[in-house]
DNA sequence: TCATTAAATTGTT
DNA sequence: AACAATTTAATGA
């Protein structure tokens, strides 16, 4: 399991940090484990830190009154998130679970509050992130409203890899067919077939509980 | 190390 | 939604 450290080292943001800044910040951090199927923060609780996954996979998502699930956005190891709601200054609008066991960070609000207020490669770099999430947002309801479910899927898995958000290279996702069905918005049983589909034509590796993205141009721009 | 079992996930209808 | 098949993880001999 990575480290925090690790974490911090592919955080684009403490590059340009100078030392006694990153090494408060650093301090600042604290680290919880989560077991797969753990709640991290509920709808509700106040927005006390800002998040990074050191290790494991995180969604956020949102239960209709009905029990039915939509997942939002997947973040993978190496992403930090809840930024709006931090600096909303309220409580969290959504859930946010672990996928599998996953390794936490928390910044604490005034930790963040206290970069955004000194440091411009962090501002750069909250600027480009909430960008980037903007143009992926909109580009789910575009393709939500366009694109067949072979493609939606497909936008569905390159979106876990977009390498502004999600720096960290490796190119496996563990995810199952059920929790992709819940990100793209299909049936189960419609992902499976999507993925057998995505993977004839060579853009990914289907196995137990993983999948490998092998082309991650060809997925972005698949289409039926 | 191997066999057995339960649980999770997948493939198909 | 239901069912069968497959994979994994856990257990104990």
């Amino acid at each position: 399991m990575r480290t925090l450290d690790e974490m911090l080292t592919l955080s684009s943001w403490t590059r340009e940090l100078p030392a006694e800044q990153l090494s408060r910040v650093r301090a600042d951090i604290s680290v919880r484990d989560f077991a797969a199927g753990a709640s991290i923060c509920r709808k509700g609780d106040p927005a006390s830190a800002w998040l990074g996954v050191i290790d494991g996979l995180v969604k956020i998502h949102s239960l209709s009154p009905a029990g039915k699930s939509v997942t939002f956005a997947g973040i993978p190891a190496g992403a930090w998130f809840a930024e709006g709601s931090v600096l909303r200054g309220m409580a969290f609008k959504y859930d946010t679970v672990a996928l599998r066991d996953s390794r936490i960070a928390f910044m604490p609000e005034s930790t963040f509050r206290w970069l955004l207020d000194t440091s411009i490669p962090f501002n750069r770099f909250l600027l480009k992130q909430l960008n980037e999430r903007l143009g992926q947002f909109i580009g789910m309801v575009e393709h939500d409203r366009l694109l067949d479910p072979d493609a939606r899927v497909a936008r569905a898995l390159a979106g876990l890899f977009n390498p502004h958000l999600y720096p960290d290279s490796d190119p496996h996702v563990q995810i199952s067919q059920e929790e992709l069905g819940y990100l793209a918005g299909a049936s189960r049983q419609r992902v499976n077939r999507a993925l057998q589909v995505l993977e004839k034509a060579g853009l990914i590796k289907v196995d137990y509980g993983l999948v490998t993205v092998l082309d991650l141009n060809g997925l972005q721009q698949f289409e039926a």
